[in-house]
DNA sequence: GAGTGGTCTAGACCACCTC
DNA sequence: AGGTGGTCTAGACCACTCG
């Protein structure tokens, strides 16, 4: 990274600073490195560190980074492979999986959950909120709901630990008829935030599913990804190994 | 949107100017209204205008606002549900789809397909350049890479106007044992951001996709899809209809 | 307490669109 | 020409981590 100064050109600075600095990473760092500070590196490159910012914090969102308040700046790995296919037994089938239960209540969903379930907006279903752990790291966390009618062997009142397990339980006798799946860009909220590791607001891959079951929706869970350490993979064959560097600057293809 | 100043809070300002923004998007605007300019936003709030982008930038990256220069901020529908399934015959199945192919050449891929594809890097492959449609607006640009060695049936030295089709057609012509798929957060370099009416750096979904036959990786394709406007749907049993805001507010969920 | 990234300000100028 | 969002600056202070 020895250069001192960026040539003036016609895009905007923290754009070609963000394609200088991916260079280097590249060329002159090591996954887990920690950079110089945010003012250095501002004061190396002759900007306003608010425009390095602009720069660290798009390579962060491509996951070339990782940024972590009262540390520093490191040279992140590459993404993880998370597969969420239906083939993962993601959920219900669920063997020893890394899904950590957290959570269990009965509690009236949010409304685009409730429509999604096709219950009445403020009718109370069961929720079991689950965290998922890859090498030790939080990488997605969980709400799954269950209208009562699809685990109609539930006995209401269960204390808090019998709860969740039997939940789950009830959920892997069912027949599933098959799964839907949607993928968008969200923000962390504050609870999920604190899960993942993130500061609120953090980028996250939104992950809606609808499990089916004797011709209808049977339960539904909406799961939130940290959308800068994981690639989400659904295959029929195995995930990809490779990762895809979206590369941010127009050199690299052909 | 009556608030005239912001009640002093622990949260950061920008993220409270969300929530309060999002709940007046909900109560007080309609789909494609144009929201004061950032300026006078501003001043209303009493903040800074860049930490009013701060909160405008979020709620754009939730698909709740969309900001175009020199013309103004309007409220956003809902994110679009688009298939990227299997069954979706997105392609090469392709009856009338909404692709259009947009180029063709022949290239060597970027060394992260080349590794897909399991080619030597700096080996040239056909290269096929499309867009998807819906709704009159680019949602997404894809590039396919198919080695030679797929296509045998593909003599070489064809025009630019025949190039294309031959190479969708003999890809048709594949028994395809079946896909991988993986969608990761990335960044839209300056030749896709064009194509999808966005600026550089936009935040977008990437779909690689691995195409196998006989054993092996017959073709590949990065798609790139406007991470702000559509939801990606991966179902057995058709698209979920119903949005699910990821809310900004921790109040949402019972 | 020293050092880090995160938030915030009050300006300025630029690129783009529309009239 | 006038209005919009996009970029950039040079500061300040805060929240957090760690030795």
């Amino acid at each position: 990274m020895g250069t001192t100064q960026l040539e003036p050109v016609q895009e905007p600075k923290y754009w070609h600073l963000k394609t200088v600095l991916n260079d280097a990473l590249d060329s002159e760092f090591e996954v887990g490195e920690i950079l110089p500070n945010e003012r250095d590196l501002a004061a190396r490159f002759g900007v306003a560190r608010a425009t390095l910012r602009q720069a660290l914090e798009q390579l962060e969102l491509e996951g070339r980074l990782q940024r972590r308040r009262g540390v520093g700046t490191t040279v992140a790995p590459p993404r993880i492979g998370v597969s969420v296919g239906p083939s993962a037994g993601t959920w219900p089938g669920a063997g020893r999986d890394a899904w950590d239960t957290v959570g269990c209540a009965e509690a009236a969903p949010p409304a685009a959950v409730a429509a999604l379930l096709g219950v009445e907006a403020g009718e109370r279903v069961h929720t079991v909120r689950r965290e998922r752990m890859i090498q030790g790291q939080a990488i997605a966390t969980e709400m799954l709901y269950v209208p009562p009618a699809s685990v109609p062997g539930l006995s209401g009142m269960l204390g808090p630990a019998e709860h969740a397990p039997a939940v789950l339980r009830e959920l892997r006798e069912l027949e599933l008829e098959g799964e839907d799946r949607a993928v968008e860009l969200g923000s962390a909220r504050a609870e999920d935030a604190k899960q993942l590791d993130r500061l609120p607001g953090a980028p996250v891959l939104v992950v809606t599913t609808r499990y089916y079951a004797q011709g209808r929706v049977a339960a539904a869970s909406v799961a939130t990804y940290r959308a800068d350490t994981c690639r989400l993979t659904f295959g029929d064959s195995g995930a990809l190994e490779v990762t895809h560097h979206q590369a941010s600057d127009t050199r690299r293809a052909s």
